[in-house]
DNA sequence: CATATTAATTCATATATATGACTATAAAAA
DNA sequence: TTTTTATAGTCATATATATGAATTAATATG
């Protein structure tokens, strides 16, 4: 046995989802399939399974099966901030996309994306809303062009779940990002654009989403409104 | 059967450890021990292990035994801010206590510890350092007196790790916090204690603290510099 | 047609067993 | 003494089996 069997099983699953057999919201095949298929027990399927449980790539829905999960890509560490107090519950962000062009990589924008500057980007700005006053969460989006290429026109529908349609009008899955939250303060066009005054605290998310055979394709910074955001967390155990 | 096994073995192991008979880095009993003691099979025993190490109360080391973390509750989600770039790892803040004293609690104290306004509270403020030069953390911290009376008291020592102290020379055992992360700016005390300007962005994290049988004990603020600190996280499969 | 029952599928819990691998300690050999 | 070996204890992996619970689809019943 030279690896673990049910890595073997992990890696078959992350495999199909990679590869875009699987994707967000499919229903995986059943314990007992995957057992026969791959020549191992039922018990090491669960195990693996266990494993992209906890790593929120699936969930299990109790006599239903199991799924393929979307773990909050599209809205991501914004998913865990509470409008308002710390009542710990999330709420839904709603976005609109009111730029979208064509341009030449600027400096900083290349050496985000791993490209030449000059290079063709895809330029959105997207903002969000949970009523239909004023955007809590703006958010400028960067794409290398060959990847995307035609996003800017809009005729293209873009919906809240952005990564919905590069997967679907673009055949790319998205199959990881990396984000850095820190704090910042906000300039006069966050200021305007937010409906606060400059020098305002903000929270401010960067983040590379990467491709599966194309690297790095996207570069985003999402910028929110600091007294509508916070992040809640337990430690310990609250029951005892 | 009236509840599930495995619960029964994670109640048996958390209540060890809050009633104090298992602390932070304690060996906690084998498998088979557990197995035998509470007459459930050991694959019972693992699955409930598996919970409380996936929730990080407890940690294996194979060949060794199961102990019980200590889960950064001392530093919490700072352990997880990294100092400087986006590099993950994550970083041992020194820490000072130039403060200590025993005061009457201001309304908005009060109200956060749930206790009257004007009642006695042990006030701290610690200063958290990476080298020896300014300080990037400062961390107010007001505790309900009757519960550390005599923390005031310079005579007792207070290391890096203050629930430590708390537990064995008040045998209070924190059980869980509750923190609540967002950004601000720094006012003119944060500003110099600091060494930054005012308005300069900050992140701001308060927790309430809960001990074993005495429920709210701490309140506690913690403001630390903005280009200090940032939380790196990572979503999806970076394996593909 | 609408409703209730049944059956099949799926995940959830629980036990038993076997083998392997890592660690620490005690015994034996150099 | 120092080093090696053996051994026991611990967690890790893997399989087999049985029963329970949630869901869905097919079937029977009024």
């Amino acid at each position: 046995m030279p690896q673990k069997l049910y890595q073997k099983v992990i890696d078959y699953i992350n495999h199909q989802i990679n590869s875009g057999e699987l994707i967000i919201g499919d229903l995986i095949p059943s314990e007992s399939q995957l057992s026969n298929k791959l020549n191992v027990s039922i018990g090491t399927v669960r195990k693996a399974i266990d494993k992209l449980e906890n790593q929120k790539v699936l969930y299990r829905h109790h006599g239903k099966g199991t799924y393929v999960s979307d773990h909050g890509f599209d809205n991501s560490i914004f998913n865990f901030f509470s409008y308002g107090k710390q009542d710990g519950s999330s709420i839904r962000i709603y976005k609109t996309t009111p730029v979208r062009v064509k341009q030449k990589a600027s400096a900083e924008i290349a050496f985000q994306l791993g490209i030449n500057q000059g290079d063709d980007v895809i330029y959105l700005e997207r903002l969000g809303y949970i009523d239909k006053k004023s955007p809590i969460i703006v958010e400028k989006s960067w794409w290398v062009a060959e990847v995307v290429e035609g996003l800017q026109d809009h005729s293209i529908h873009i919906p809240d779940l952005l990564y919905a349609v590069i997967l679907k009008q673009f055949d790319t899955q998205i199959t990881s990002s990396q984000e850095v939250l820190t704090a910042g303060i906000s300039d006069d066009e966050i200021a305007e654009t937010l409906h606060i005054n400059k020098g305002d605290p903000v929270v401010i998310l960067n983040r590379h989403s990467y491709a599966k055979d194309k690297g790095l394709v996207e570069f985003r910074i999402t910028t929110g409104r600091a007294d509508m955001f916070s992040y809640t967390t337990t430690i310990g155990n609250p029951d005892a």
